[in-house]
DNA sequence: CTCCGGCATT
DNA sequence: AATGCTGGAG
């Protein structure tokens, strides 16, 4: 799955060219020079996901039937933390290992197994009980299947816009959104790609800057945007002191060498509470 | 807004 | 040693 979205970046990389023209659909909504930017980091080579690393797990995902693999991508989606992607990809594997990628299995499977197993991952206890619900309502309610809309996704115990618009992705091969994580939501404030309604603020909440993005982003773009900005977002555009020295994009970016720990607005909100 | 909870980064 | 972090729920 992790394949599908490398596959998906690669073919987008290519014919990002051809899409710089299809911008003109968006005449001036769309921000000045997005496509260099793009292209800019598309160059800088940090694709998120390790092509060889997910082979062995992808073959997999690719042999099992359509079912089970839309389950296996929500589970997995579930456990994903974009910027730990090693451990949610060992877990995954974990669980896969055990038998217990499928509703059936987690649904019989003990809640204390299922948390050891997918243990490294960042708030095990909280994913391990919601994963057991899941599989009851997939049982119950979509004969072992997932959801196919974002609506029926966003009722599951613990899957949210990120996820859900991943699993539609993933799962569905169908884009509804785009998937906004919190590296795609971080580097779209800092490049000023997305603003809260008529003001020039940046926007507070992921939900936001997927609404916003989605104004004026050409749908090709909606899928590679995420593997892209992920790896970028990973290596040059951190959350705390992103190295602005070392991006190819820094000249199109207005927060390039601004955006210190004490400038971001998240930090001066932590900074604003432990005052109050 | 806080919380989750181990981990990376300072 | 200390801080800040995922994405979602309450």
């Amino acid at each position: 799955m992790f394949g599908l979205c490398i596959k998906l970046f690669l073919i987008s990389a290519t014919t990002r060219t051809r899409s710089c023209f299809s911008s003109k659909i968006h005449p001036g909504e769309s921000p000045a020079y997005w496509e260099k930017v793009l292209e800019g980091i598309g160059k800088m080579k940090c694709v998120a996901y390790d092509p060889v690393d997910t082979m062995e797990w992808d073959k997999a995902g690719d042999n099992l039937p359509p079912k089970e693999r839309r389950f296996a991508v929500l589970a997995s989606s579930l456990l994903s933390s974009q910027t730990k992607e090693h451990v949610t990809r060992g877990a995954t594997r974990r669980l896969h290992e055990n038998g217990l990628l499928t509703a059936d299995a987690i649904e019989k499977a003990d809640e204390e197994t299922i948390r050891k197993l997918i243990y490294p991952v960042g708030f095990y206890s909280r994913k391990a009980s919601n994963l057991k619900k899941i599989a009851n309502i997939c049982l119950m309610k979509y004969d072992g299947d997932i959801p196919s809309s974002i609506e029926e996704l966003l009722l599951l115990p613990g899957v949210g816009p990120k996820i859900s618009h991943l699993v539609m992705i993933l799962g569905w091969n169908n884009v509804q959104g785009i998937c906004v994580d919190t590296h795609v939501h971080r580097i779209c404030n800092r490049l000023g790609w997305v603003s809260r309604s008529a003001s020039k603020q940046k926007t507070l909440m992921p939900e936001e800057t997927r609404v916003a993005l989605q104004r004026w982003l050409p749908r090709e773009e909606w899928v590679p945007i995420n593997p892209l900005l992920v790896g970028f977002g990973r290596k040059i555009c951190t959350p705390l002191w992103p190295h602005c020295a070392e991006c190819a994009v820094s000249r199109f970016c207005p927060s390039a060498f601004k955006d210190t720990p004490n400038s971001s607005f998240k930090s001066k909100k932590s900074a604003l509470n432990k005052k109050l």
